[in-house]
DNA sequence: GAGCACTGC
């Protein structure tokens, strides 16, 4: 029936008409469009671009084809536009296709991961910004582009950073000079050391090398050292470094500052208890002292990868460390220099009242303070001396009672000190072997003592050989690489241990050990850490019974797949979920025993 | 099955 297809032809042709009409005043209608001629012309004239509008101006979907227009596409150069996620990067290279009357996958198309729709004549590309990164590392000019269009820059993953940086070119246009970057932490630090190493193997041969360097607090101290050489000649040296860059350590001929303006920053819930490392933005005062460490001996730069209206709204300086930590310590420290009014105290910053209040009600519950909050006697004095976390103090005054001085002074020293195992990512499985070793079905306390009472052995074989001391720290050394043990954490965890113990035998504390009887140290670890305790749950999870929170077992505990019916622990700390962490396992009849002010009733 | 800023007493 000819004139049946001839009609549904004519039809289809009107409504593809309206359809089209449709879409150029829906363009048209956009904020952006009114600014098409002065956007081209700006792209032109600049290097470095930053295009700022309200969601739906039309940015994503409209500058490419803007650029299209206006010519940035001759001699087969194409428009990238990176997108911060898979679908982002999908959708819009549809909707786009759609406006340009195209098939998706010739003038536009997008690129992801495991999913191209790109041909040879795709002008107009959208992709994910780890993609746009991979094809970097081939293409280091990114020579097939004339335009990049970082969109949701605000949205800022390391690789948009990484990408920012690399389109300022971290390396190949600025004169030579060592580069400094901030990074947030270790992870971030190995994840774009590896990424950096990739990309230097396909610099032009002609350029100059690039040597990365690593700084970070658990970093053993001789890679740490690694950060302080100088390159070879016609090299350059980039040092990725946490804030220990900031202040604590300075690195000699830093000429370039790379700062993406993040900071990791700890976070503490006073009702929860619960600890978080948490990334925000560094305060204007940080990023000052960031740029600071560029050109200190000569002229410098510093690459700031944020906005400059950014910069005015950061806060002036970071949230002092008081308002976001446990105070219980502070707390117990202004009781015993008789400062009783603790809510009226003039603090120089004030802490929320609720932090306060927490803090009293946990040193009445561990007996530093009397009901009526005075500091008890002789307990409270005996703990305002001890330089630890008020529960560790509690811990070693029961365990004195209980006859285990010596193992719990192990245990908090051991606690009060930066993670002693190091387990790099690329020696994972040997540093798990060598911590088998030390390992104990009991749970993690018993683990560290195992670790402390090991070196001490170490060490004492090496006097016993009437070894210099100097020679006895070498083996030391030796004896923690082997055993993936972190030596500076371990000598920081000794010092403890030796500056407690002289405190604790000025105060007359009764010397004393449990033995073989690790029944009796679990048993005084649940005294001391009854506020601790969590439950395990009949899906597997645990509940800790002081706040019913819901934890998990974090995967760096021994006990992780045991799953023991009940235990205490010593860290709440949130990241991907809720964990506790360093964990013994204990009879749920004990809390009550042991604990009896505490959980007597509730039973 | 996580991934760990810094300092001080």
């Amino acid at each position: 029936m000819p004139s049946f297809s001839a009609g549904a032809s004519a039809q289809k042709q009107q409504n593809y008409q309206r359809r089209r009409q449709q879409v150029r005043e829906q363009r048209k209608s956009l904020p952006i469009a009114s600014v098409e001629k002065r956007l081209v012309d700006e792209v032109r004239k600049n290097d470095t671009l930053i295009i700022v509008g309200e969601t739906g101006s039309g940015k994503t979907t409209q500058l490419p084809q803007f650029l299209y227009d206006g010519g940035f596409c001759q001699y087969g150069k194409v428009i990238g536009i990176t997108q911060p996620r898979r679908v982002a990067a999908v959708t819009v290279a549809k909707r786009v296709a759609e406006e340009c009357n195209d098939q998706l996958g010739k003038k536009v198309g997008y690129s992801i991961r495991f999913d191209d729709s790109t041909s040879n004549a795709t002008r107009i590309k959208y992709m994910t910004d780890g993609l746009l990164l991979r094809e970097a590392l081939l293409d280091p000019l990114l020579s097939k582009y004339s335009v990049i269009v970082v969109d949701e820059a605000h949205e800022r993953t390391v690789h948009t950073d990484v990408l920012l940086g690399l389109l300022k070119k971290i390396h190949l246009e600025e004169g030579p000079g060592d580069i400094l970057a901030f990074l947030t932490g270790q992870e971030e630090i190995e994840s774009l050391e590896r990424l950096i190493n990739e990309r230097a193997r396909l610099l032009p041969p002609e350029s100059s090398k690039i040597w990365t360097t690593p700084i970070y607090s658990s970093l053993p101290s001789e890679q740490q050292m690694n950060a302080f050489k100088s390159a070879p000649a016609g090299t350059r040296k980039v040092v990725l470094a946490t804030n220990i860059a900031e202040t604590s350590v300075t690195i000699p001929g830093i000429k370039y500052v790379i700062d993406p303006g993040m900071v990791k920053a700890r976070a503490y819930n006073p009702v929860t208890g619960m600890e978080s490392l948490i990334i925000i933005p560094v305060s204007k005062a940080q990023a000052l002292q960031r740029s600071g460490r560029a050109g200190r001996e000569g002229p410098g730069k510093c690459f700031r990868l944020f906005q400059e209206s950014e910069f005015d709204k950061l806060v002036d300086s970071t949230v002092p460390e008081i308002k976001r930590c446990n105070l219980s310590n502070v707390v117990l420290q202004l009781k015993a220099l008789e400062i009783d009014d603790i809510i009226g105290f003039d603090f120089m910053e004030k802490p929320s009242r609720t932090a306060i209040l927490k803090s009293l009600e946990q040193l009445i519950l561990l007996g530093a303070l009397t009901d009526d909050y005075k500091l008890s006697d002789p307990v409270g004095h005996q703990m305002a001396r001890l330089p630890l976390d008020p529960m560790y103090s509690k811990a070693l005054i029961v365990s004195s009672e209980l006859k285990c001085l010596e193992e719990m002074l192990i245990v908090v020293s051991m606690l009060s000190v930066e993670s002693i195992f190091f387990s790099p990512r690329e020696k994972l499985e040997e540093a798990r072997a060598a911590r088998k070793g030390f390992e104990s079905l009991e749970g993690d306390h018993i683990t560290l003592v195992n670790v402390y009472r090991a070196a001490a052995e170490c060490l004492e074989k090496s006097k016993n050989a009437n070894a210099k001391e100097r020679t006895m720290e070498k083996a030391l050394t030796r004896w923690c690489r082997e055993n993936f043990i972190n030596h500076r954490s371990l000598k920081h965890a000794r010092d403890v241990h030796s500056q407690i113990q002289g405190h604790v035998q000025q105060m007359g504390l009764n010397p004393s050990s449990c033995g073989e009887d690790m029944v009796l140290f679990r048993r005084c670890l649940t005294a001391a850490f009854f506020l601790n305790a969590a439950m395990r749950q009949p899906d597997g999870s645990y509940r800790a019974l002081a706040t019913s929170q819901s934890v998990q077992i974090h995967p760096s505990s021994g006990l992780f797949r045991t799953k023991p019916d009940c235990v205490i622990f010593n860290e709440l700390v949130r990241t991907t979920q809720n964990y506790v962490k360093n964990l013994t396992r204990i009879d749920p009849l004990w809390l009550a025993e042991l604990a009896p002010q505490y959980y007597a009733t509730e039973d």
